[in-house]
RNA sequence: GGAGGAUUGGCCGAGCGGCCUAAGGCGCACGAUUGGAAAUCGUGUUGGGGCAACACCCCUCACGGGUUCGAAUCCCGUAUCCUCCGCCA
């Protein structure tokens, strides 16, 4: 959420900004209904001002033995303050109302050094790292790969769910597991990361502090028992960033970096048809996050910090992959930078994405109210980034497909072995 | 699901209708003192908002309502925590 007055200063800088992701900010507007919300709140100060005064002179006046007539008169007075305060209350509630609904829905500026465009193709590439493996035969995609090894199940995955969810079984459960490990281990050992494992299901509230609501309801699953109303995560991103929300964080245990593995649950609305194979898209999978709360401005430095740590994961597992900038009409509401990470998928010959790395700036902070206090007591902003380190649902698609090899097996990276505890799947499905 | 109890500023803790602009303590910050420190003394110290304004004003004693001229204080509701009973992985 933008702050208002932050809004206005930057005037029609800020509605080109807005205008390169295809938001039409309507400055008048904005700059109406912050002056009506900013008079409405200063009338009800000075009622409430006076008000407080004729309270004091009614116990005055009563304590220094005035009559009853010149006491009821006072307490008249103040009734009808009273009444004024509440009218003037309500146009007070009305005019907030009405800016913060606006301001809600008011995506993040993008960085100026976003590209132009608003879709996949206008993103620009920032690096290749490692070669797509050369295969020797048509190589296969994971589906075929999984369920001929048995290791997935596409089939009682619809019997028990419908469309969008998977199964996987023995070899294959186990790889999630030795791949979530992995990334743990790496984040938390090496990257200095803290691990946490959070509720799944969050307040609206909650949703709404990182940004999902009020806007993207429709992408949420929602449950609830009685009149509790949740929503089940989408991403730790949404736990893990609200965390904070509300505190003032002290300055020098900045920047703060946390992860966790944890379901995320997707209705996939508006994908109807895309990546429907697989397990690239799905209503739930898992995902190890990363997320860094740090000093407003050292957000841009540590969103590379953090692309760092993602890309880390590829290169570990071998796995080749590159790197793009998001244009800024294709990036999320949250985010004024994101850098993607593309992970390459041999069964359709390109890149994929599996790792999205947003630098939020103050956008989300200042919306969930995360602030920081530096030893003098000095506040201060801070920004919060989040980052996929990585899903596991696709790298172990990548895997399977840029390890396979002819015969139909696959060799694990090496850096999974001790985690999984074999280092190949057989055809047969059997391990070694 | 049921019965009790609790919730005050960074922390502890007073307060039970107007003098709460919240006592006192701890912690913290700044200053004095000191060769330097400890101790001591002094000053400051919740967080938001209106405003050009560190002036002034408003809100904030878990949260939301209500009673009253006036609420930390009385009433109702909600949340969270604690104790006990029931059920339960």
């Amino acid at each position: 959420m933008h702050d208002a007055r932050l809004l206005l200063e930057l005037g029609d800088e800020a509605v080109r900004r807005l205008d390169r992701r295809g938001y039409k900010l309507d400055l008048a507007g904005l700059e109406a209904m912050s002056s009506r919300r900013a008079s409405a709140i200063g009338r009800v100060d000075e009622l409430r001002a006076e008000s407080k005064r004729a309270a004091a002179e009614v116990g005055k006046a009563a304590k220094s033995g005035a009559s009853s007539e010149e006491v009821d008169a006072l307490k008249e007075r103040a009734r009808e303050l009273k009444e004024r305060i509440r009218e003037a209350e309500d146009e007070v509630e009305a005019a907030e109302a009405a800016l913060r609904d606006l301001l809600l829905v008011i995506p993040n500026l993008p960085a100026d050094d976003a590209p132009d465009g608003d879709s996949e193709d206008d993103a620009v590439e920032v690096r290749r790292v490692g070669e797509p493996p050369a295969f020797g035969f048509t190589p296969r995609d994971h589906v075929d790969l999984g369920e001929a090894m048995g290791i997935l199940d596409f089939g009682r995955a619809a019997k028990l769910s419908g469309a969008r969810f998977s199964i996987a079984r023995g070899p294959g459960a186990a790889l999630e597991r030795a791949i979530a490990s992995f990334f743990l281990a790496l984040h938390t050992g090496r990257h200095g990361y803290t691990e946490f494992s959070p509720p799944y299901l969050v307040t609206g509230q909650t949703m709404t502090g990182t940004g999902q609501l009020p806007k993207f309801e429709e992408d949420l699953f929602r449950t609830g028992t009685g009149d509790r109303d949740l929503y089940l995560i989408p991403t730790a991103e949404v736990p893990l960033t609200a965390l904070h929300a509300d505190e003032i964080l002290p300055a020098e245990t900045l920047p703060l970096a946390y992860t966790s593995w944890t379901p995320c649950f997707r209705s996939e609305a508006g994908s109807y048809g895309r990546d429907t194979r697989g397990i690239l898209r799905l209503h739930q999978f898992s995902k190890v996050e990363l997320v860094r709360i740090c000093a407003a401005e050292e957000s841009r430095r540590e969103l590379e910090v953090m692309l760092g740590h993602a890309e880390t994961c590829l290169q570990e597992l071998g796995l080749a992959y590159r790197v793009i900038r998001l244009a800024a009409g294709d990036m999320g509401f949250n985010a004024q930078l994101t850098y993607d990470i593309e992970v390459w998928l041999p069964s359709q010959d390109t890149y994929r994405e599996i790792s999205s790395c947003s630098d939020c700036g103050t956008f989300q902070a200042r919306r969930s109210g995360i602030r920081s206090k530096d030893a003098h007591g000095g506040r201060g902003q801070v920004a919060t980034l989040n980052g996929s380190g990585l899903p596991i649902g696709r790298t172990m698609a990548a895997i399977l497909e840029q390890c396979q090899e002819q015969d139909g097996s696959v060799t694990l990276p090496e850096v999974l072995a001790p985690y999984a505890g074999f280092r190949r799947i057989l055809a047969d499905g059997t391990t070694e």
